[in-house]
DNA sequence: AAGAAGTCCTGGGCGC
DNA sequence: TGCGCCCAGGACTTCT
């Protein structure tokens, strides 16, 4: 599941790889790959053009066209984008200089797309996201005052893109974890220096996260086909049962709408915060 | 209008 | 060994 860190981390590996050359052939072997524009017309906007830029906005990349336009895609779970010589990809993407960059897709849940030069602006604006974690408009005095006008639990408020761009199950879980606040707490039930811890807490998850490349647990790698090395930094994250690296406590797994949530009941206590 | 619920997708793990 | 069932969780649509 790349959330921000791998994405950017795969963003990265492509610059070298992918820019500052010709698109020579485009090979789609399954078209519900694409969406929102007719197979046909994405091959033949690819070929022949080149990308200008790889840019990340959440967990989406945007490689903008020389001709105008970009094309968007997003790997959602199990998604891969890699660099080089290997067998199948839905769609492989063959440069002037003989580079191949192959887009992969196990449970076919990924999506690629492409916009016209009158939807991209420049930085993937259009997709509607929350602020990025980095970004100067993404303050503590924003984030407490975002929460304290939800009153859904905040685990569910954090891996909201609309919300926050580029946090998914893993990044929510840790970082709720090293701000001690519980998964269900109700948004509006948080103190402020809660507030303030979690902003701080989801700044250095991210940024831990990237500088380990990424958690590989199941399909993430890089696009030299590397794995990260964040898995084994996870407080808890797939867990359960497992006792706490700060205090012993079991770790403990709560599911809400089909998705799990871990913590650890010593570190993140339910409090008059709770319920 | 916020937010809950249902849906898609498929390989791997598990019980019997 | 093989079958059926559950599970993972992004983003989307539909609903209240």
């Amino acid at each position: 599941m790349p959330e921000l860190p791998e994405v950017e981390t795969i963003r990265r590996g492509l610059l070298g790889h992918v820019l500052e050359r010709d698109i020579v052939a485009v090979r789609l072997s399954r078209t519900g790959l694409i969406r929102d524009i007719a197979p046909k017309r994405f091959v033949a906007a690819l070929k022949g053009n080149r990308f200008l830029d790889v840019v990340r906005k959440g967990k989406y990349l945007a490689f903008p066209l020389r001709a105008g336009g970009a094309m968007v895609a997003h790997l959602r779970m199990t998604g891969r984008l890699v660099v080089g010589k290997g067998k199948g990809g839905d769609l492989v993407i063959t440069f002037s200089d003989g580079t191949e960059l192959r887009f992969e897709d196990r449970r076919r849940l990924a999506v690629v797309t492409l916009v016209g030069p009158t939807v991209w602006g420049g930085s993937g604006e259009f997709l509607s996201l929350g602020p990025e974690p980095f970004s100067s408009e993404f303050t503590a005095e924003w984030l407490a005052a975002r929460l304290n006008r939800s009153r859904r639990e905040v685990k569910t408020f954090l891996i909201d893109q609309k919300i926050i761009s580029g946090l998914g199950n893993i990044y929510s879980n840790e970082a709720l974890f090293r701000a001690g606040v519980h998964p269900q707490t109700r948004c509006d039930r948080l103190s402020l220096p809660k507030a303030r811890r979690l902003w701080a807490a989801v700044r250095e998850v991210l940024g831990e996260a990237l500088s380990h490349r990424g958690t590989s647990f199941s399909d993430y790698v890089d696009v030299n086909g590397d794995e990260g090395g964040f898995q084994r930094h996870l407080y808890v994250y797939r867990r359960e049962g497992e006792p706490c690296r700060r205090c012993g406590s079991t770790i403990r797994r709560v599911r809400h709408r089909g998705r799990s949530s871990f913590y650890c009941p010593g570190c993140q206590p339910r409090g008059r915060e709770g319920l």
